[in-house]
DNA sequence: ACCTGAACACCGTTCAAGT
DNA sequence: ACCTGAACACCGTTCAAGT
């Protein structure tokens, strides 16, 4: 008798193809997916995607059977590039300000596309595919570290959760997506925030 | 030759009608609408509503031609008790406290329904229909008059913004939405924005 | 005045049939 | 293995026809 855990065995989670036709399909789909994102947010229409690749609906659905799926591989290299900045700043002098820098620019990042925090904010939640998808961990991850350093450093108050500070930068990032100063509502939000955790009390 | 402003005359704008069958639809959907929206959240299925409100979807448009005005309706009330609270509140001992309670109220709001705070931020960026809804106007006027107060006071850092303040409420009350310990978790992130507000430092 | 309900234009998702 | 494209079940919105 085989005894099959449900919901782990059947998922594609392929990757790029090795066959030429399926991962030219691939790479234009993540191409023309970019696009769009850009152009109408993450909620971007998944046909009209899948019409710009030259490709049927399924074959989208092929390769990316969750629009978390399309969306992690579009962002992909910027995801590595945020994880690798959190561990590098993990050796800075000063924990308040690297912990800043991150948050700043993990916010930066989900500011890329429209609609990019609350689609994080959903994976989060969404525990039906196992664990949250390894992107989501290993930013938590490097956060949580991060936060942990400048608390055990005594430059941040020492009741300050992890998982609350990261949601708060989530809904700062949603808060500021579209915004028409964007960017700039984003860090007074931020800074907002970092006064609340900083001790000692806020500087002026 | 007569000159007409686009989308200002056309409006329907009703309110409660007069005719009896005309009524009794109305209220029915606006129950109806109660129902599904704690079910549902605001973003449940208007074709939905109208059935089961024994009515045509016609008739839901013809009453409240957008989802944001049947969401007014259903919170009617609500929103005024939270006005008025707010008002009552201008006038009490600690300028802080005071902020700190109405926002908090602002926030329980909030949660009323799933989707709400989304909504809410929706409806401040479209410009389109001329001003915002005089709700949302009118809740603006009160949290930034309680705000203006305790800066004026110097229980609040001076430099702090309505708008900045205000649309961190709405963040809050989004990230803690659909979360486990919902209203424990608003309270924290509340907590940590105060924090930022507060003048002379955190206390703990 | 008000209501009905069909019609339209869009979604996402699945799946049998083809290569 | 992979792709196609029709089929399905859902949306919101409009509007001619009825009362």
């Amino acid at each position: 008798m085989v005894i099959t855990l449900a919901g782990h065995e059947s998922r594609p989670r392929a990757g790029r193809p090795k066959r030429a036709d399926a991962r030219r399909n691939y790479d234009q789909l993540i191409e023309q997916a970019k696009l769009a994102f850009a152009e109408f947010g993450v909620d971007a229409s998944l046909d009209e995607i899948a019409r710009r690749a030259g490709v049927a609906s399924g074959t989208l659905y092929r390769h990316f059977p969750t629009r978390l799926d399309l969306i992690e591989a579009v962002l992909g290299e910027q995801i590595a590039e945020l994880v690798d900045l959190g561990r590098g700043l993990l050796t800075a002098d000063d924990a308040f300000d690297a912990l800043f820098a991150w948050l700043r620019a993990a916010i930066t990042h989900s500011l890329t596309y429209r609609g990019l925090a609350a689609a994080v904010m959903n994976s989060a939640l969404n525990r039906e595919n196992g664990l949250v998808s390894t992107w989501h961990a290993e930013m938590f991850e490097v956060g949580a570290a991060l936060l942990t350093r400048a608390r055990r450093s005594g430059v941040v108050v020492a009741d300050a959760d992890e998982a609350d500070v990261l949601k708060m930068i989530g809904a700062i990032a949603w808060a500021a997506q579209d915004a028409s100063d964007g960017p700039a509502q984003a860090d007074r939000l931020l800074t907002l925030l970092m006064n609340g955790l900083r001790h000692g009390g806020v500087q002026r």
